[in-house]
DNA sequence: TCTATCATGTAACCAGTTACATGATTTT
DNA sequence: AAAATCATGTAACTGGTTACATGATAGA
C-alpha cells in the first residue's frame, strides 16, 4: 500500500524513477545519468540528496533493491529496480504536474512585492542590470539551442519552455522600467515622495 | 558582525524585515498584515515558520525584542524592532533579488525534461487540461488587477508580473501541443515508437 | 451553554543540505 | 611519488513543516 505520506513529492524522486524505466541502477549510476542529460539543470540535484531519495523511494515501495555488486576495490553497489508501485506513482505524478499548474513561488516576484523599501531611482538602476543579465541568459538557451539541431526537438522542449518565461520576464522587467522611468501620476506617486525625505 | 551564515535566506524573512521598517510589530501581528497585503500570496507563509524566521533574524542581531505586552489573559507577546544590521540586510539582499534574476526550478520544467515516459496522445490531453487551468488563473489576475483600478498600480506590479508569466506559457503550451498533433517528422518520432509497441 | 473558530504559541518530526570519510585514478 | 580529483558513500545539522496545546471570543 506504499505509505499515503510518501508520495514522491520532488522532482529528484521523479526522475529517479523515470530514469529506472530504461533500467535497473545504482544510485550513483543515476546521478552521472542526470549530470550528463539535464545539461542545463532543469532537475535540481545535490548528490547526497540521490541517497536520500533512493532510501524513501524503496521505503516506500517504489523501488527495490535488486543486488548487490562490488566493482574490484570500490565500494559495494545497490542496484535498485522500480516495482509496479513505482511506475504507476511516475506515471500518476507525471499526469498531475502536466495538467495542473502547480503554485511557484518566485524569488523575484516576492522581492516587487516589497519593492517599496529601495527608492524608485535605485530600482531603475537594479532593473538595467536585472535586463543584461537576461539577455545573456536568453542568449545561452538560445545558442544552446542551436548547437543542438540536430536532435529531436522533444529532448530540448524544456529549454524551449525557459526561454519562453525569460524573455516574457524581459518584456516586463522593460515596462516596468519604462514606467518608473517616466513617473507616470497614476504609478508610484506614494514610493516617490516615501523616499524623497 | 551578524554571523555570515544567517543571511535571511527566505522571502518570508526579508517580508518580515520589510514589515518592522514601517513599526515594531509581534510575530502574530506580522502574520496578519502579510495575509491581508499579500492577498494573491506572492510570499509563502506557514504560520509556524514566522516563529522561526523571527527567532532566527534575532539570533542573527537583525531584529531585537523590544518589550514583551500582555493584553488581557492572552498569552504574552514579544514586539520586534529592526536593528541597523537588519535594515542593512534588507536592502543588501533586495538590491540582489531585483538586480540578478535567481535560478528556479520549476516543476513543470521537470516534468517536460521526462515527458518522454508519458505516451504523446495523453500528453495532448494533460497539456489541453493546463491550458484551460491557465486560462482560469489568467483571467483571475486580470479580475483581481480590475478591481483594484483605485490602487497605485506599485501596489500590483507582483501581479502584473505573475501575469506575464503566465501568458507566456499558455503561448508555450499551445505551440507545444500544436507540435504534438501536427506529428511532424523532427519532433518525437523516437517518442512516438516507443510508446506504439 | 455548547461548539466552533480565532489568537498565540511550542514541540516533534523530516527532508535535504553541508561536512566528513576513504579508497582509486589520473596528473604533474 | 605527491597532489589532485574522481567515485561512493555516511553522518550530523538545520530549516521548515505538521501536529499539538490552550485560553478567548462569537455564533447557534
Amino acid at each position: 500500500m506504499a505509505g499515503r505520506r510518501g508520495t514522491v513529492s520532488n522532482p529528484l524522486g521523479l526522475a529517479v524513477l523515470a530514469y529506472l524505466m530504461e533500467r535497473p541502477m545504482h544510485p550513483y549510476e543515476l546521478g552521472k545519468l542526470l549530470k550528463e542529460r539535464d545539461k542545463q539543470q532543469s532537475i535540481k540535484y545535490k548528490h547526497a540528496s540521490l541517497y536520500m531519495v533512493v532510501e524513501q523511494l524503496a521505503r516506500d515501495g517504489y523501488i527495490e533493491a535488486q543486488e548487490k555488486v562490488r566493482d574490484g576495490q570500490r565500494p559495494e553497489r545497490t542496484v535498485y529496480r522500480l516495482t509496479g508501485a513505482g511506475r504507476a506513482e511516475l506515471h500518476a505524478r507525471m499526469r498531475e504536474l502536466v495538467s495542473v499548474p502547480a503554485k511557484e513561488f518566485l524569488r523575484f516576484e516576492a522581492a516587487l512585492a516589497l519593492i517599496v523599501v529601495l527608492p524608485p531611482a535605485e530600482v531603475a538602476t537594479l532593473l538595467d542590470q536585472r535586463l543584461r543579465a537576461l539577455d545573456e541568459q536568453a542568449d545561452e538557451i538560445r545558442s544552446f539551442l542551436r548547437d543542438a539541431e540536430h536532435v529531436d526537438r522533444l529532448f530540448l522542449i524544456e529549454h524551449e519552455y525557459r526561454l519562453a518565461l525569460v524573455e516574457a520576464e524581459q518584456a516586463f522587467v522593460q515596462r516596468f522600467r519604462e514606467l518608473i522611468g517616466r513617473g507616470a501620476p497614476d504609478f508610484g506617486r506614494f514610493w516617490r515622495e516615501l523616499h524623497s525625505g
